[in-house]
RNA sequence: CGGGGCGUAGCGCAGCCUGGUAGCGCACAGCGUUUGGGACGCUGGGGUCGGAGGUUCAAAUCCUCUCGCCCCGACCA
């Protein structure tokens, strides 16, 4: 129902928690730490499903399923990943009335019991690479939580894959990490920065891991999505092995990459205004949203004649919804879909139809410069072109806001003061120590190094040791 | 687990300091008027005041204990 919105400026987090339960995306759970995804914010997670879906489709990944409940034994076979993961796991370790003589570890991922089916499957060079994708639930125990953001129990896919070496599994690495930069910036609007994790802040069981850095609009940084390349560490714990070619034994290469429901926190928190939600076209539930208005029957009537017509010919191109509840005033109406997200609205009422028009209204632009008139025979261009205008431009915002509030720091000083207020891009000596103290000192921490480098070495801005790349600094979620 | 804050109708809150009939707004139900930016009027229903104990003639209010939730840290997609 109808809620008032705290504007941002006033409490983003509170602001961010209005706007997910006022547009009935998503409510806390009688469960502690859990979320209800509700009808309106599970349509946008399919979206965000079909998207990244088609995105392994298309490059030959299949999907599967695999075990919610994983042997405890299994967690503790490749050490770093135990040491990563134990403080954060639900445990069961009672079943059919009994005691279990192994306790079964909810899973926090799946990198373990897919590498235990893995062992069975890969014998030969063969039957690689092996493109395997899950979607599922899983449970991290997290003292803190946040509405889509951080859950105990959530929702994400997770990809994990086996190659013949390590070059190709890193190239898997990589392209998954396009695939969700890709995805995040067509289709959710949101630009990223796509990097390499520090040592510290990396998979825990992986070699190298991978990330897509996201802005959100108080400039805190959002991991929208993470690639690793694992090595052979999980093949070596769980002897994945193959023959190749000269028919010798050799351990699988192998990545994993995921993305969550957080993503859906992310386009609220990166396109949301204080008047609600603001969707991009191409993962919105509803593009369209058609309001008639009237005052008499017969004005209704009339009107209704058009609105179907319109319903008809726009139904079928895009994702449309008629909202024709009779007891409601049209602003009451224009406010509710507005606060739910909805990139377009149609308004159509005597005068229009008088005419031989509707009103259209853009949720990307303010109200002033969001409303303009066409005529009903060129509505499913204009619409169609609006839809793509919107997309664009809720993109173009949002870099342009990424853009503002990234700056190079080339001293401490520096440092310190972008990263009270937004992303520092300073050059870091690669040392723990260095991160470390910053992090103590500011509160920020690398996100990640970014792929795209200007080439050029330079001096730590901890330390003014040496330094081969620069690290994007900030706080995060 | 540390540091703050809050528990009163479905939701948001006032009342507490200074004890004395349980209140307001929204939502909900009925009737009527309305409908191009969150309509209005009248009527009505809805409460273990988080829980337990204590002080008192009398406790939402004072005291003690307890439970729960939220925010800020530590953990993290």
């Amino acid at each position: 129902m109808v809620r008032k919105i705290t504007p941002a400026s006033v409490d983003f987090s509170k602001w961010y928690t209005d706007i997910v339960q006022a547009a009935e995306l998503a409510d806390y759970s009688p469960v502690k730490g859990c979320m209800v995804i509700r009808p309106y914010g599970y349509a946008l997670w399919e979206n965000v499903q079909q998207g990244l879906d088609r995105r392994f489709k298309a490059t030959g990944h299949q999907n599967a399923y695999f075990p919610l409940f994983i042997p405890e034994s299994f967690i503790k076979k490749e050490a770093e990943h135990v040491e990563g993961f134990s403080p954060e796991l639900a445990v069961v370790t009672y079943g059919g009335g009994k005691e279990l003589d192994e306790p079964l570890i909810v899973r926090p991922t799946s990198e373990t019991i897919i590498n235990a089916m893995f062992a069975k499957w890969v014998q030969s060079y063969r039957d690689l690479p092996l493109l395997i994708n899950q979607w599922c639930n899983v449970v991290r125990w997290e003292m803190r939580t946040r509405l889509f953001l951080r859950t105990t129990e959530f929702l994400w896919q997770e990809g994990h894959t086996a190659h013949a070496t390590a070059e190709e599994a890193v190239e898997e690495t990589l392209r998954m990490l396009e695939i969700y930069r890709d995805f995040a910036e067509n289709d959710a609007a949101i630009p990223v920065i796509p990097g390499r994790k520090s040592e510290s802040e990396k998979f825990a069981g992986a070699v190298d891991s991978y990330a897509i850095e996201a802005m959100m609009g108080n400039k805190w940084a959002l991991q929208a999505g993470t690639s690793h390349f694992l090595g052979q560490n999980f093949a070596k714990a769980f002897g994945t092995q193959y023959l190749n070619q000269d028919n010798e034994l050799e351990y699988v290469w192998q990545t994993s990459w995921g993305v969550s429901t957080r993503m859906v926190g992310a386009i609220v928190m990166v396109h949301g205004d204080d008047q609600g939600l603001r969707l991009p076209p191409n993962v919105a539930p509803t593009q369209v949203v058609v309001v008639p208005i009237w005052k008499s029957d017969a004005e209704r009537a009339e009107v209704m004649a058009a609105v179907e017509k319109v319903m008809a010919e726009l139904g079928g191109q895009f994702r449309c919804h008629l909202d024709d509840r009779p007891e409601l005033s049209p602003g009451f109406k224009f406010n509710e879909w507005e606060m739910r997200g909805i990139p377009l609205r149609i308004e159509l009422g005597p005068r229009d139809v008088e005419k031989g028009q509707a009103v259209l209204v853009r949720r990307d632009l303010p109200r002033k410069e969001a409303k303009s008139s066409v005529a009903l025979d060129e509505l499913s261009s204009e619409v169609s072109n609006l839809l793509e205008a919107i997309q664009a431009n809720l993109f173009a915002q949002a870099r342009c806001f990424l853009e503002d509030n990234t700056h190079q720091s080339a001293t401490y000083e520096e440092l310190c003061e972008v990263v009270a207020d937004g992303f520092a891009l300073a050059y870091w000596c690669g040392s723990a120590d260095c991160e470390a103290r910053i992090k103590e000192e500011t509160r920020a921490t690398i996100r990640c190094i970014p792929l795209k480098q200007d080439g050029k070495p330079g001096h730590c801005v901890c330390c003014d040791g040496e330094a081969r790349e620069k690290a994007v600094f900030a706080r995060a979620y």
